[in-house]
DNA sequence: ATCTCGATTGGCT
DNA sequence: GCCAATCGAGATG
């Protein structure tokens, strides 16, 4: 068991992300654990990304993204937040966007954070996760790597499934773009 | 100050 | 599968 540090973050959005399925997303909330296998990120380039929130520029929400790699990007989108890890280095915004978790740890706490009590419920989609291990705003730019956070990604080994491939979910711009990975 | 829109979710058909 | 909810950031005046 092993905390993911700057190496494995400081690299292409495209390598990080599929190599982020089967890690564990870990939440410290109030002495306990909160915390969930990924199954499905999606990669985000920077600067030549339609898609990236970073297309455009920099600006006072996106200002995460040009932070070192392993730092949170958090974005809030209609009623919900959703969690991207910075990649590569400061002022190269590429990202990945954590999409969906199987439960471990904190269950219950995840119940009454969703109002729901079915485990399929609880973290399959990306606004589902933040609101199940509490990730809000207060986690926009706080750095990832640092073991002593209340937010931080294991790796414990776990092999992973044959990674699949598919367009990325819910975007307008650069939709066939192959950068969404998922495991069954 | 006002308008538009979205990397979503949940409920209904 | 379709669609309304809902809210803050960004653009515009």
């Amino acid at each position: 068991m092993s905390i993911l540090n700057l190496d494995f973050y400081n690299r292409s959005p495209l390598l990080v992300a599929p190599e982020l399925l089967g890690k564990v997303l870990i939440r410290k909330y109030q002495q306990q654990i909160i915390s969930g296998r990924i199954v499905e990120t999606e990669a985000y380039l920077g600067n030549d990304d339609p898609a990236s929130h970073a297309f455009k520029g920099k600006t006072k929400r996106n200002s995460s993204l040009y932070l070192s790699a392993g730092h949170a990007y958090i974005y809030s989108i209609h009623r919900s937040y959703c969690l991207d890890i910075v990649t590569e280095g400061i002022n190269t915004p590429g990202s990945v966007l954590i999409r969906a978790l199987v439960p471990l740890q904190g269950i219950e706490l995840m119940r009454r954070f969703r109002q729901r009590e079915k485990i399929s419920d609880l973290t399959s989609g990306p606004g589902k996760l933040t609101q199940a291990l509490q990730i809000t705003k207060v986690f926009d730019g706080q750095d990832l790597t640092n073991a002593d956070g209340e937010l931080v990604i294991n790796d414990d080994n776990y092999p992973v499934n044959k990674i699949l491939v598919s367009p990325r979910i819910g975007i307008s711009q650069a939709k066939t773009e192959p950068y969404r990975f998922y495991v069954v």
